[in-house]
DNA sequence: GTGAAAGCGCTAACAA
DNA sequence: TTGTTAGCGCTTTCAC
């Protein structure tokens, strides 16, 4: 025989078979199943295989076969800056990127960003090669969400308050827990309360102001659970305490920057001067809130309570009074969920535990 | 025709065909070229798909006609971990990510992380299902790397400064910059100077201590180029100072966390007391070496001078003197070079721009 | 230990 | 506008 060169076409499989004068079979036994063959010829799959310039079996045509993507799909639709930049999102993904690569699944982000159209976004959903998809934090008329289900893959929804059938769920209570922490606040005789939202709807590309009062029209409209749930806790410690929560002044900051929190603040403040304690529903929120009120010479908690939620390392080391929740363990969860679904095949809730942090940012009223 | 119940099987777009007694080029082209049918017969299409529970064309079949799988793969052969952790790391793949999201190509991060055995990691590069490649920061000596090149894809490395045949490269001039920057450092006046770098080797699973000692035969056998680089732009200064760079202390830190620098400070100023300047080949190590001297009450810049390298956030924020390096765009280019690739087919090799930062961390030696 | 045959679900010529 | 025909490259019974 002699060494033909390299091929013109991309090795295959059938090809490699057609060289050695051998089956497809003992060719793809050669690199699937090792026993299935005598080492020696094995040997020599492997060293024609390499100067053919064969690679192995072609993962699209296995996939095909074998009906497995060996991966998951991960659907964010808020822009991957966004992500990138809240360290309590950024855990979570870590996290999922852990549990995939424990047992050798890639990770797919999947292209739903805000630079392509409805159309696009839902056709990468369509046309993701993957054996199950995690959702993070949609919205309740999140339309990606409809798309994902309509694969009818194995989904698990991170960050999701309310059921949806046939897709597991990965959260925490975020009601309670921002409940236990306005309790606290108010226990330390707080009454006028600003609280500090990030954006509540999906409204796509409309460019919005920067930070904007919540109307109670606007709230009962929310559909980034999460957000709503946060707003509910408050609410609820005040109204346990004898308060009225319609006196709650409610900021929503459009954006997510490095000053989001201090635009917020700021308005929150004009809106009612009164204001004793600033509660955020997101650490990032609040340690930019901070930042802007000691820029104005106004020192916390002397005379301000700031709050915020996730408990990411920045505001764990400034002391922020928080609640820290399980970010990077949603993800694990998440994917161990996907990788070894319950024995039972039905859909599960996971909720997973947080924990209040007192911290130093939180006094009685100045 | 009867409603048929949802069927035991999956649909597939035969199934589809035969329901509506279509060919399946027909239902294929419903899908994929609206305009070869009627719009009429193209809804009945919709609306069947739909009640037989047809998300449409199956993505991995489609794949393998087209030879397209609508995915970039990103290698990353250090912990996610360790690249999560670091701005620098993760504005390029943010950047990298944007690129994708643009085209509307997937991005998917391929699981060769330390809890795989090199085996699983060669599979998971070989069993990924993408059009190309971006390899980031891969030693000289990676075994990914190897299969990466194997399978013959479109592949750019980024990070990596010596030629590889038939892969692009992205990446700044890592020897100029860091030269420069240390030109600075000493004509500020500093003679003896102690470099604290990342890791220089890729001992996988192997538990070093927090810190070591760079002997100049570890120095030779450096594996990872970018901090080989690095070093060498430190010596080249030093040589054109008329100094021995065989005087430099450099310290290794094997692992990457909040107080990794600090650590390899303490060991750097023990081996030499006479240090007045310690220049970092990370940002991150920069920023807890200044932790640590803050905590032993040693003044910067005053009594050390302390230098960076990336120029993220956090650093320029601390008034760190250090390299600014593009990183978001080297990930966006690393895209753009795999979804556009040059006219000529031939591999390039991009080198973007620094800026040497001065900042408020360097002065004359105290 | 090896081979033959039968698809996995889809798309792209080319015909009709 | 629709249908026919051929695969894309692989794995997997099942027989030898």
């Amino acid at each position: 025989m002699s060494r033909s060169p390299v091929p013109r076409r991309r090795a295959t499989l059938a090809s490699l078979a057609a060289e050695l004068k051998v089956s497809r079979t003992t060719i793809s036994n050669a690199y699937n199943r090792p026993d299935q063959l005598s080492a020696d010829l094995r040997e020599r799959v492997f060293a024609t295989a390499k100067r053919l310039g064969y690679a192995g079996p072609d993962p699209v045509a296995r996939s095909l076969r074998t009906r497995k993507a060996g991966a998951v799909g991960l659907v964010i639709t808020e822009p991957l800056t966004y992500s990138f930049s809240d360290p309590a999102a950024l855990n979570f993904v870590a996290g999922l990127a852990e549990s995939c690569e424990d047992v050798g699944q890639g990770l797919l982000l999947v292209a739903v960003g805000p630079s392509r159209t409805l159309e696009e976004g839902a056709g990468a959903v369509l046309s993701a090669g993957v054996d199950g998809f995690v959702v993070y934090a949609a919205s309740d008329d999140d339309p990606y969400l409809q798309v994902v289900l309509e694969r009818r893959l194995p989904a698990v929804l991170v960050d999701h308050p309310t059921d949806v059938p046939g897709a597991s769920r990965v959260g925490i209570d975020d009601r309670g827990a921002m409940r236990e922490l306005a309790d606290y606040v108010i226990g330390l005789g707080h009454r006028e309360i600003g609280l500090l939202a990030m954006r509540l709807g999906s409204e796509r590309g409309v460019g919005e102001p920067g930070a904007a009062l919540v109307t109670p029209d606007r709230l009962s409209g929310t559909h980034f659970q999460v957000q709503a749930e946060r707003i509910a806790g408050v609410r609820d410690a005040m109204t346990a305490a004898g308060l009225d929560p319609g006196e709650l002044t409610i900021v929503e900051s459009a954006e997510h920057e490095a000053t989001s929190g201090g635009t917020a603040a700021e308005l929150a403040l004009a809106t009612n001067p009164r204001i004793t304690a600033l509660m955020c529903t997101a650490d990032v929120l609040a340690i930019s809130a901070m930042d802007y009120l000691r820029a104005r010479g106004i020192y916390v908690p002397g005379q301000m309570t700031v709050t915020g939620f996730d408990g990411i390392p920045e505001a764990l080391k400034r002391g922020l009074s928080t609640v820290a929740q399980p970010s990077f363990e949603k993800g694990r969860l998440a994917g161990d969920l996907l990788h070894n679904p319950p024995r039972s095949g039905l859909p599960v809730v996971d909720v997973l535990p947080t924990e209040v942090i007192r911290g130093r940012t939180a006094g009685p009223p100045g």
